[in-house]
RNA sequence: GGCGGCAUAGCCAAGUGGUAAGGCAGAGGUCUGCAAAACCUCCAUCCCCCAGUUCGAAUCUGGGUGCCGCCUCCA
């Protein structure tokens, strides 16, 4: 079985070859860092972190870069509005960035490069730019020069000539207010250095002092960590013109090479039909919507059920269904937990039990390879939501049986195989059930109280006192202990 | 104006030539004093519309309709 996967720039689905076999190296175009991540971010970094974990799983090493935009106009903004500084501001937002990310179990990335940690490269990629006759000065600014550039709008598949200038409604063509009209030889050509305004940090450049434009950057970081060809170059998809376009233009005349073989793509998460966006107000953020008590898994599955190239319509009947799907995962994620040390497996206490890492799955199995071959179609995830759910609830309904009856007539060792597939292959998801969600700190329950109200309860139902005999239970069940009547009088009591 | 995408049950969604995965929600039954839990069962003759190709179309072709994204802020 071969992997496919989705190229912009090919605009089909292409076996995916590595330049060097075994290994892939991955850069993904991160965040701005002006503003706290939103449920549109969370989406790119879930999707991204997962094509690494299942190429981790296929059994590729995959170096994966991830870089910061930590220069940027709206961050000086900010900085101006806060009274503080671009870097404080940016910092803070890394910091936000990194404690959301764990909290969805986002990988950490090999490197992070930041803007402001690359301007040797950045400058030396401008100069080299210049030199080959793609870049030109102007009163202290440096643009591209898109014509100059024959392949530019291969990416995006546009032509210049078909293109509106300022067709996005924020620049007109005869906007006096866009400072850099005039100096541009061309409406398309865009900004590689821009020169130094007052009061606002600024670098030393041949070119005088200035900062660098926004996509110089991500050529430049690929170009320095990954080398003048990577694998796969990862965003949104409202980065492939002009962000991605412009990265391609910046790389390739200068390396004479592809900046990357796969250019991959996730969609939008849109809110009452429309994308979600700054400027549109109608983004969350992502701790806000945890914090509001939505479990991180829920939302992994939530931006999971789709194509990661299809839009995501963001509503509370989705959040709500996917909040409840979790618990159905959930409860197949805890089996070996729950019921691993009854089934008689010996290890329950040691500390790598569960560690997907050290479980070793039957990867010819129906459900694996099944998995496997939607996800090798594209990263059709929803495809293998669907075999971890089939597996989720065959484990529930075992550990159901086992609840209620004690014992079942699947074997043991069997049970193991099935729920260390279903661990292992939620793991490439990302999806991780923490044992500890299960047990309400709150009261540790002494059996024999439990066991005394139980007997008293049965004395009140035999006596048809059901009123005083529900009071017990609802007692019991507001203390998280759920009781289950059994034929024959029986009553059996368990943790919520 | 240019480029691209999408349309499948009450909701979400996979499936791209062989007769509709999965999730959420819902219904009936068993059990029960009633519940809860559990178990069993059911839940798209059909995939936006029209025409065509084919033994066979949700899937391919042509033409519509509707919605969305990008065209120098963007994940």
């Amino acid at each position: 079985m071969t992997l496919k996967l989705y190229n912009t720039l090919t605009r089909c689905k292409q076996t995916f070859v590595p330049l060097e076999p075994g290994h892939v190296k991955m850069y993904y175009c991160g965040v701005t860092v002006y503003d706290y991540c939103h449920l549109g971010h969370a989406r790119a970094c879930i999707i991204w972190d997962i094509a690494r974990r299942y190429l981790s799983w296929r059994g590729y090493t995959v170096r994966y870069v991830q870089n910061f935009t930590d220069i940027d106009d709206k961050i000086l903004n900010r900085a101006k509005a806060e009274g503080s500084s671009m870097q404080a501001v940016s910092e803070r937002f890394i910091q936000a960035y990194f404690e959301d990310m764990a909290r969805l179990n986002v990988m950490e990335a090999d490197e992070y490069p930041r803007a402001t940690h690359t301007l040797d490269g950045i400058k030396r990629l401008i100069h080299d730019l210049e030199q080959k006759g793609y870049a030109y000065p102007a009163s202290g600014d440096v643009y591209y020069s898109v014509r100059a550039f024959h392949n530019y709008g291969q990416l995006s598949g546009r032509k210049l000539e078909d293109m509106q200038v300022g067709a996005g409604g924020r620049t007109e063509v005869t906007d006096t207010d866009d400072p850099e009209a005039p100096k541009k030889k061309d409406p398309f050509d865009f900004a590689l250095w821009k020169a130094a305004k007052p009061g606002e940090p600024a670098w030393d450049s041949a070119w005088g002092a200035g900062r660098p434009g926004w996509h110089i950057e991500c050529s430049a970081m690929v170009r320095d960590r990954l080398g003048d060809t990577i694998d796969i170059h990862a965003g949104g998809n409202d980065l492939i013109f002009p962000h991605h376009e412009n990265e391609i233009a910046q790389s390739e005349p200068v390396t004479g090479k592809p900046l990357a073989n796969y250019w991959l793509h996730n969609g939008m998460v849109n809110v009452a039909g429309q994308k979600m966006s700054k400027s549109l107000g109608n983004f969350t953020t992502i701790r806000n919507l945890l914090d509001s008590g939505l479990n991180p898994m829920a939302l992994r599955l939530f931006i999971l059920q789709a194509h990661y190239r299809k839009p995501i319509d963001f509503t509370d009947e989705a959040i709500a269904s996917s909040q409840n799907s979790w618990e159905t995962l959930k409860e197949g994620l805890l089996f070996g937990y729950k019921f691993g040390h009854s089934l008689g497996w010996i290890d329950t206490k040691d500390s790598s039990f569960g560690d997907p890492a050290a479980m070793r799955i039957d990867a010819d199995s129906e459900l694996v390879q099944r998995f496997q071959t939607a996800m090798d179609d594209d990263l059709n995830t929803s495809g293998g939501v669907a075999v971890l759910f089939e597996m989720a609830k065959e484990l529930r309904k075992t550990g159901n049986i086992l609840t209620h009856a004690g014992k079942t007539d699947t074997d043991s060792q069997s049970l193991r195989q099935q729920w260390q597939t279903l661990v292992v292959l939620a793991q490439v998801l990302g999806l991780e059930a923490k044992q500890t969600e299960e047990t309400p700190s709150t009261t540790s329950p002494v059996p024999e109280k439990i066991e005394a109200l139980i007997e008293q309860r049965a004395a009140e139902k035999k006596a048809k006192n059901f009123a005083a005999a529900d009071r017990i239970r609802d007692q019991l069940k507001a203390q998280g202990i759920v009781l289950v009547d059994k034929p024959g009088g029986l009553t059996e009591w368990h943790l919520e």
